[in-house]
DNA sequence: TATGAATGAGTTTTCATTCAT
DNA sequence: GATGAATGAAAACTCATTCAT
């Protein structure tokens, strides 16, 4: 029933790392906001450390320099990124292009419901020739999506769903070009992007 | 054979106002590379000046502010991209899918020549939410561009090269964006973009 | 005897908070130096700091402007003209006379032992017909010392000391015009003035 | 009839003179309404040049530096204040006390109609006790005037007009003071004075 | 004489980072 | 862990002055 000392240090210890953590976290997803506000031109740590309630002594506590808390906030768009959306369920009994058509409206949801997600990740995007750590994260997840693409074509032309004759490499290379595309588009004009026509049309390449 | 000193003067006056547009262009230009090669985030005036080989004070006679010196190096982007390369003939008897291909081809060929230009475009096109100026600036230039790609898709209808069904809207939205996937891609991913495989899904879309 | 430790952090607060003010004072009193011997026209920042031997930035960091500190430096020139020097005992029990004669050799007092005091507020005073924020301060300032003289006027006629034939409105407004002409004559001349044939010349106007 | 070729140089030369002239007084002229308008701690060559309608460079050709244009505008200033505006006639004949009330009311006068020539008088005048040059200048002005006054008080109580009992020094500085506060008064408040009861006590003190 | 262009030296202000508590 | 205060380095911008024409 009785904790010993050292129990009750080693509580009291995780208990300050979970504080931690989510100081660090807080501090992460207001970096994130800013940045996605006021683009990586204009974002200023002491934005950041207002915005997460603290003081600017307390965000270099937590991190070195500005610079490391952006590699965080990249870690934390990756991961986003790699979580699914809750809205969409596991597809993975359905066929191909069930699969396919939900990745393109689960982008679609995405877009409307956290667009600051994905100007986040162009911020990132355009600076990753810049950055010689950026870079090598971004094509991960680039790789992560093409071949998750690619995985979907070869089944639906296994599976006779797609066209024979579709050229594995090269289909999916235009998937990801079109879902880049529209991703940009959506978040760099003002009007929404209707995904229906889209999808038609990569209908259309995938089967006819 | 010889000049009034009123016909000297003004050949002086004209003289001078040649020499500053060729100033101002050169910092317009030593602006646009600065954003090319490290991105507006670290766009200084100290590097602008220096790269166009004059003093801070000399670019703020030039331009009243950073500011007013962007908004010249929009223009001198947005100018770019209505100025067709060199490289490519004039196509306006060839065939509609002449004149798509072409266009395809140029804007690969401008990415493989002038990467810059690209890079700095998207740049100016991530920052135009947040810019009032800016926005309705690169708008102009997507409806340049989508009319354009319009006018091509409904001229290959009706003359019968492309599909008789195709949906003329929808087609221009989706050429537009995989052109936009294209540069965006090809800027941020270290490998150079094949846009054989990409024409040849267009052919597909367009065709049959 | 021991104190709790919000006991020690509510201390540690106060000190803190004395010794900001500390700061700016001493960065007020810096800047109004600076003025009583350069004037507002060659008043630099970095002079102020260098005197009040700070950081530029720290300067900065307690005035978020230039024009901040000065308006910090009007409020402490009022404030030392309604603070009444230590060397004069207060006079609510002498005659109107002796007030009025005190308040020309306090004036005079301050004059010989605090020149800079005036000489910063004439640089306000001459720089309020521009300013609308000092305007109102310095109108008030006036204000305060028109409606003491005008009492003591009041006092010495109703007591009988002063001419009774005196007009109080007008003999006030002159005496503030003497005061004003030997403050600003004695700051802009060499040499000093002597107060004892003016004061001569003003017990003229109020007895006979 | 015909002129030599040198009397038509000696001419064109004379005439070159005159616009040279010209040109410099205007620059002058524009400085002292810079001045007066925004004080010197705002006064900025482009601003002078500018409202001569001139460009900079001319500035700096007439004048060696801003500080010589400054003492120009010095120079200006007293040269105004030794001619007497075309209001007021001579008063040579007039009593003593005329010609004092006569003062008077020009300064009322010259309040009223060229407040600038006040206004950049003060700012010269606070500027003196720092500047070498500006001392003797300001210096003989006021010399000038005190002696005027003094003459003026001599001669009434020689002629038996003024009480005889006045004496010489103390009344010429008292009248000094008067001015000086009537006019810095008037320039620095927003309401003009009313010189009416201020030479009420002035005869006052003279004759009684 | 006059001017457009250019500039060195400064001006205020900003910013990421550090320090003492 | 957290914070108020402080700062070095740099940022954009200004200004009197000069230069070439």
């Amino acid at each position: 029933m009785y904790q010993t000392s050292k129990e009750q240090e080693n509580q009291r210890e995780s208990k300050r790392a979970i504080q931690n953590d989510e100081r660090r976290r807080s501090l992460v997803v207001a970096a994130y906001q800013v940045i996605a506000e006021k683009g990586l031109e204009h974002l200023r740590t002491r934005d950041i450390a207002a915005r997460a309630g603290v003081n600017i002594a307390t965000l270099h506590y937590h991190f070195a320099s500005k610079e490391a808390l952006i590699t965080s906030v990249v870690d934390y768009v990756l991961q986003m990124f790699s979580t699914p959306p809750p809205s969409l369920p596991e597809l993975t009994h359905a066929t191909p292009w069930d699969r396919m058509r939900s990745m393109f409206l689960e982008i679609e949801y995405r877009l409307r419901v956290t667009p600051e997600l994905f100007i986040v990740l162009s911020e990132f995007g355009l600076r990753s020739p810049r950055s010689p750590s950026l870079q090598p994260a971004l094509r991960k997840l680039d790789e992560a999506w093409s071949s998750y693409i690619k995985q979907v074509v070869m089944d639906g032309i296994q599976q006779g769903q797609f066209r024979a004759d579709l050229d594995t490499e090269s289909t999916t290379k235009v998937l990801v070009i079109v879902l880049k595309g529209a991703t940009y588009h959506h978040i760099t004009s003002v009007e929404a992007i209707d995904f229906a026509p889209l999808l038609k049309e990569v209908e259309r390449l995938l089967f006819y």
